[in-house]
DNA sequence: GTGAAAGCGCTAACAG
DNA sequence: CTGTTAGCGCTTTCAC
């Protein structure tokens, strides 16, 4: 496919018999130029169907208008989520997206930041894989002097902000909840520990047990990752253990999904025989027997606070300060997470 | 945030004692230059920490390399899934992929789209929104001689290529089955009939309805839009007009969650009291209860179809023809769409 | 094999 | 208010 030569400003510029210069400065509402010709060049401009060239732009301004997204997957209701509020408060903000997918691959990501950093955006806001340990890419952009923002998946590198979900906090409260509904058998099916949200819902998670006296059985905490199948696994795990918990706080929601499905095949009833709660929701949820009882995350809160830190420290010149910020979640109760059967006759309202 | 001065082209030149030319061939590995000439490059670079400018390449190459995507939702299962599978064919094909996302609004589309053509994309994919009617952006588009390829929501613009699901075919054979299970109360909660997926979805249940004889009752066609919100409401105007059908054909799988719950609310039972078939499913679909059964569309499919023929015609030099791809549905069945109660005696198994 | 010259389209800095 | 001068960092001829 052939291009025809593009409509420049030089085009416009003759046409009006005026510099590159004032074109350049009346397309962008420069107050140096006059109303009058201001007006002239924007309709011309139309006339011959200009658009702007950003590679030229961004070339000669040294700024590409533009924040650098990674995150690990997509089709997930979490980070959609996240990406469309993303989407929103850029456009807002006047700044365009590049968004990455790694798929949860720790190559794919790297290579990804790389593109990023060769598009010369002014800033990058990534949620690591579930596999990311090295953090030499991360410094790189650091050194670089390209603002960078973790966003709920955070990996300890020095002087980069962070935008999280207090995970602890929602896990101790969930916790809390099924104690207060009569469970003393809590089993975990978490998240790897490498990873914050891992660790700090697991510790959230522990916490709360001994906070209440309550044992953590070692084959009632499970290590894995965060999707459907670790659920699966995680739930098959423990019922072949022969020693079945009463409750189960899954990391995430996908995981509580996979449990789901593997309790359903054998023939484990939820929540009479197996009560749970999880970490995050879906849309889906209100559509699924029993609709679990969650932590909600705030995802439009989570990317709208991630796309406002990085322009900040855009914006910023020498006095960069990483900043950490942290949301606070919401106990959602639906279906799952009841009075414990026993407990309901003396604990009926 | 001030920026430390990049390392260029130059720079490394100037190390190594060679000139600008031979280091960016060396780094790109064009033949002209040495083998030896070319590692010492690749080693300085290396060490430099040298990160191309991607502006500075489109604007002297006039490529970007980069095809422009433009969904109109991101949350949903079936666009997420296919933009994973786009990211994955350009990732393979060594394409960039700049997605925008036009959350329904023809406005935001037509903006998106300028900001891809100022990025001076190779090519365009765009699945256009509930409400796009104007075709001038899309001949903009093509005027500039880029190549235009629709996925899936279509435009009828002369020139560009498409990339469809054979929606009618689906339709008829969604109908079949429940013809075949009995059913002949047959609703449709469809979408816009403005939109080709709308129309055609429409037509083959107006076709296979006709094919055997049975009236389409127009109290029982509903058109509106994709989402839950559409079927929620379509149900409730279909039950509000107290003539039950006994089956609904739901225009996508959101539509179809959103008579599940319109349903639940007014105390009727899915399938008991009323069947119901869709198109498109979701991870999710295997956790609820009842599981959909539904035309299954090859998301995977459509996306590396999308791709593979923009990447077709970027090549094209002159001789450019417009193609159009269909991909075929196919039928998953699951727990709705079953044989109707009436009938089970005599078709039992 | 290598390099010098020219320019992609735009903006920044300064001069009038 | 408008224009001149100088690049941004790279690739593309085309000459050596």
């Amino acid at each position: 496919m052939n291009r025809k030569p593009h409509v420049t400003l030089s085009d416009i510029a003759k046409q009006l018999n005026v510099s590159k210069v004032t074109v350049s400065k009346a397309l962008r509402g420069h107050p140096d130029i006059s109303r009058e010709t201001t007006r002239l060049v924007k309709k011309v401009a139309e006339e011959l169907g200009y658009t702007p060239n950003f590679a030229a732009r961004n070339l000669s301004s040294r700024k590409s208008n533009t924040i650098g997204v990674v995150v690990p997957k997509i089709a997930h209701f979490f980070f959609s989520s996240i990406i469309e509020s993303i989407y929103d408060e850029a456009f807002y903000n006047n700044y365009d997206i590049a968004l990455t997918v790694s798929q949860e691959n720790a190559e794919r990501e790297k290579k990804h930041i790389e593109t990023l950093m060769a598009m010369r955006v002014d800033g990058v806001i990534v949620s690591i894989t579930q596999e990311t340990k090295d953090s030499t890419i991360f410094e790189k952009v650091l050194s670089r002097n390209v603002p960078l923002v973790f966003m709920d998946r955070v990996l300890q590198v020095g002087g980069t902000s962070q935008v999280t979900v207090d995970d602890r906090g929602g896990a101790v409260k969930a916790i809390e909840l099924a104690i207060s509904n009569g469970y003393t058998k809590i089993a975990h099916i978490g998240g790897y520990k490498e990873i914050n949200i891992g660790k700090n819902r697991y510790e959230g998670f522990a916490e709360a047990m001994k906070k209440h006296g309550l044992p953590v059985d070692p084959d009632w905490v499970i290590h894995g990752g965060f999707g459907e199948d670790d659920g699966y696994q995680g739930f098959m795990k423990i019922y072949k253990s022969g020693k079945m918990p009463e409750f189960i706080f899954a990391v995430t929601y996908p995981v509580a999904l996979g449990v789901y499905a593997a309790a359903a095949e054998v023939g484990v009833r939820i929540p009479e025989d197996l009560d749970i709660i999880c970490f995050g929701s879906a849309s889906i949820n209100k559509f699924l027997k029993p609709a679990l009882t969650y932590v909600d995350q705030p995802t439009r809160t989570l990317g709208k606070a991630a796309v406002d830190l990085v322009i900040e420290h855009i914006g910023e010149t020498e006095n960069y300060q990483p900043k950490l910020i942290e949301v606070p979640t919401e106990l959602v109760i639906r279906d799952t997470c009841i009075k414990k059967k026993s407990a309901v006759n003396a604990a009926a309202k």
